[in-house]
DNA sequence: CGATAATGTAATATACTATAACTTGGCGAT
DNA sequence: ATCGCCAAGTTATAGTATATTACATTATCG
């Protein structure tokens, strides 16, 4: 395997084997759905575009599924290792809002991707406990982790997934073009803020709550 | 054309036309996007379904993207409906609470339509002001006459968006199967209950700021 | 160094989208 | 009435994608 200005391409002078289909196949295939969303990714332009023959992939991955359900593991993983950074490294804003809003900015730069993660079939067919699963819930454990709030039964939880779902929500309709109208200058990030500020409040009230009961 | 059993289906008696293709299709198509989501829609499938050429279907949309189109189209419509009746029967609960808990069912319940409208490259293609736009359009303003309060600003439309994107983050988190593990036990319901009121609240500690403002 | 598994290729079956050229039949104008 | 038009069908076909089967090549390891 040669890289020639940036891009992973099979060497130039023509070998049987390949040497790293799989992962070329994965790499190719990220780039692709950055564009195109998932459904932009076929098989046999990979192959083509990789120079091997179309059945060639097939070795890899038992079909598109298989091979779409990797791509968004990996995907899963560079998004935790981004979110990752956010929370840790520090800025003026709370871990949490940096959480957020790096999230925010994920989904609506790299929206192709972004949809193979969460708004395709390919994480729907994913059973618990398979490598795909298990990072989207790492995830979780992270946005849980960006609280900074003790464990109270779920409250913590509960929080988290109304943060998540705001985010999800956000980006959604944004690229959907639904954030237009009389609605289209309201800021995404600040609306965000706003889903961030109102959910802690919500999570602090709670918990004074379940202190009293104490 | 002759109802069978609640089925549209085309004449007993082969005609050469079929009479209304074009409606056949979209209520055909509907009912497979319900079962499999959007990416089951086959043309020839459904040709082939209502008894015509696989070329038919092109008479009446220039490409599967057009169907989809006026699926989606149809199905706001319907969901439209749904949500107006929501709001107008009375109930215990807040106009917004039962919009709020109608929209969850019905993404939860009938997802494969829920991913075509909220969830599919179709509606992100959608141009402002088509039928399509303006459909979708409309369930935002349904949303914010839900909300029962004074239009101050855009306050009212900050918090409406609010619940939608929360709304639409429960649903597909809860399809994702993302709801699992030590969140397994939290209801979708509840949570989406608690966005509703947290958003109330935030909606009205701005009204009352506004107007101490002025 | 030779057997064998891994990884590729060629050939092919199947399915779907879409277009082109032709056919049918309903319908309005004469 | 019927003639001609045109909307809405038809058959035939091209093009593209997935996926399987049988075969070829190379890497590896005893």
């Amino acid at each position: 395997m040669s890289a020639v200005m940036g891009q992973i391409v099979r060497k130039p002078f023509k070998t049987y084997h390949h040497g790293d289909l799989r992962d070329a196949l994965i790499q190719a295939a990220l780039q692709e759905v950055e564009l195109g969303g998932p459904e932009a990714i076929s098989i046999k332009a990979l192959a083509k575009q990789l120079g091997v023959s179309q059945p060639a992939p097939y070795r890899h991955f038992a079909d598109r599924d298989a091979l779409l359900q990797a791509v968004t593991a990996e995907a899963f993983r560079q998004f935790n290792v981004i979110m990752r950074d956010a929370i840790e490294t520090p800025a003026s804003q709370s871990k949490l809002s940096r959480f957020a809003q790096a999230a925010l900015a994920f989904g609506l730069e790299r929206h192709g991707i972004y949809r193979l993660m969460f708004a395709s079939r390919t994480m729907a067919c994913a059973p618990v406990g398979s490598e795909l699963h298990t990072a989207a819930m790492e995830t979780l454990a992270l946005l849980i982790e960006a609280f900074e709030a003790p464990a109270v039964g779920l409250l913590r939880e509960r929080q988290a997934l109304k943060i998540w779902a705001g985010l999800h929500g956000i980006v959604m309709l944004a690229e959907q073009g639904l954030l237009t109208g009389e609605v289209a200058h309201i800021s995404r990030e600040e609306l965000m803020d706003e889903i961030v500020e109102q959910t802690k409040l919500a999570l602090s009230v709670a918990l004074k709550a379940a202190e009293e009961k104490a």
